[in-house]
DNA sequence: TTGCTTAATGAATATGGTTCATCACTTAAG
DNA sequence: CTTAAGTGATGAACCATATTCATTAAGCAA
């Protein structure tokens, strides 16, 4: 079987032209070489040089072992770089599942940074998982996962990283737009827009109206903040979003925010990780920079 | 030092799952495999994987590694079969990729002087690829690749080898038989024939019907070019192929071939080869033959 | 020639790959 | 809960073989 040392006998010809002085930089004797080839040229049942005069001279197979070295050895080195990097902690992927579709402007952010500290290491964002987020981190199809439902598993360590309040996105000149606070009644005559995920899921009905068997007239879902929030300008609906989401669009579009009820929505967005990789350096250093990010 | 052997064990543990039917696979033992793999994570210094429960979990070196074998490993496969030809004096083979159906009837005319000229040369023809012809041309699968669209990539070369016009194939009775040249509107009641392709990957919708938002009464699949042309021949629908190849048809069946349009679809056909193997003989000669033909 | 170089070869050696037997653990079935 | 079957890990013993050593044969330059 064609293995690396032969390719590496190859190349260090071709790179020092004797054998000898080729075995000199494998650390090996000329012998060890000569016995190496000889032992492959028997298997694979034709000769791999032959000596001219005081040089070698490839044959056909020679050449082509030659030019396969040239070409796969490079990977070699390259592969083994790269779990030096590994094992250094310096690289590696970051699969990062997401249960919260409002956080991916402030994940964009997390991102930024994290990115530039650690060059070596991938990032990779899923948002759809066949056995929810959790069971995308048990299962390792995910590394961590952000989510505002820390459902506790003894596997699985929810850190918190941040907080904020859900509230009420209306247009500037919707009738609501006077007030501080919105009550669950006054809802009942609009439309609302969501992002799909089912109404349990979201926390304008579990958290608001249906603890007050209230409801809105119309549900309709959009799948894009910015799509959402226009709609929500030009008094088409409303919509339930993070504050300080809404307060970065209401710099440049018509939209107002209200508290929900007197005491408001109160949100925490969780990393959730395997606990066993609690160690991992570039897995806690995510970590922190979520923290960081608010 | 990363080994084949290494690359072995993580490939025959991604296709068998378990490290006891990867030995079997490789006919070593379990053990061997297991001590194998302890002393590279010695070297490396980082696992290599982890046992979950009763199954193995790879680490990210170990993903790395599997992949860094699924790539490298077919090319060690083909040099050592090359060596083998060349063991037994033969010029090698030639593995021919087709990304192009209708192809098929040319490929023959070239394939047939080609053997003649070189008879220790085997010739195999391929048309499915897993990870699409430029993969398979990448991962050493074949050798040449015949294909319209000639995706750009450092390591491959395209050579051109001949064109022709795709035209709109209908029976000799059917009503568009008597102009020169369709319309995009002019299909909207037809039933449309092609081979199994995504229709993004169909000339006919890609350059003649979508630009012009519009579309079939019906698009049905047939894998033959016979069947598709008797199917056209008895008036059931229309199909689009290379002119050159309907005239050959046209000569024992009742079809005729109209013009995309008012300039026509024009259609390259390429050759793509690897840059590294550009000076090799048997293919030079064939992307000449290729040529020759039209 | 002679001396220096090259690679090949056979035997001895030493490395290290492989197996065997066993353990620890998980999972599924009784 | 107990049992049985299946998983991979581990350490010692073994054995294959890669490597070295010592030598030979041959090319090349003085």
């Amino acid at each position: 079987m064609l293995e690396r040392i032969h390719l590496e006998i190859l190349t260090a010809i071709k790179e020092h032209g004797t054998l000898t002085k080729a075995a000199d930089s494998l650390h090996l004797s000329q012998s060890a070489l000569s016995h190496s080839i000889k032992k492959l040229e028997g298997q694979i049942d034709t000769p791999i040089w032959e000596k001219d005069g005081r040089n070698l001279r490839l044959t056909a197979a020679g050449e082509r072992i030659q030019a396969f070295a040239a070409r796969v050895l490079p990977q070699f080195l390259h592969t083994e770089l790269l779990l030096g990097q590994i094992a250094r902690g310096e690289a590696g992927s970051l699969r990062i599942g997401m249960e919260c579709h409002p956080c991916y402007q402030w994940l964009l952010r997390v991102i930024q940074p994290y990115l530039e500290q650690w060059p070596g290491i991938d990032i990779d964002v899923k948002q759809e998982f066949q056995f929810g987020g959790i069971g995308a981190l048990l299962s390792y199809e995910i590394d961590v996962l952000i989510t505002p439902d820390p459902l506790f598993k003894p596997k699985i360590e929810y850190i918190p990283v941040f907080d904020y309040e859900h509230r009420l996105v209306v247009s500037n000149t919707h009738a609501l737009a006077a007030q501080d606070c919105v009550l669950p009644e006054q809802l009942s005559e609009e439309v609302l827009f969501s992002y799909p995920v089912e109404e349990q899921r979201l926390d304008i009905f579990s958290q608001f109206l249906s603890p007050a068997k209230c409801s809105v007239k119309q549900h309709k879902i959009i799948e894009t903040t910015e799509i959402m929030l226009q709609m929500v300008a030009v008094g088409r609906g409303v919509c339930a979003l993070p504050g300080w989401l809404v307060d970065e669009y209401a710099k440049s579009m018509p939209i107002k925010s209200l508290r929900f009820g007197e005491q408001g929505i109160r949100k925490q967005i969780f990393v959730g990780i395997r606990k066993d990789e609690r160690q991992v350096d570039h897995l806690n250093e995510f970590i922190e920079q979520a923290k960081k990010i608010t």
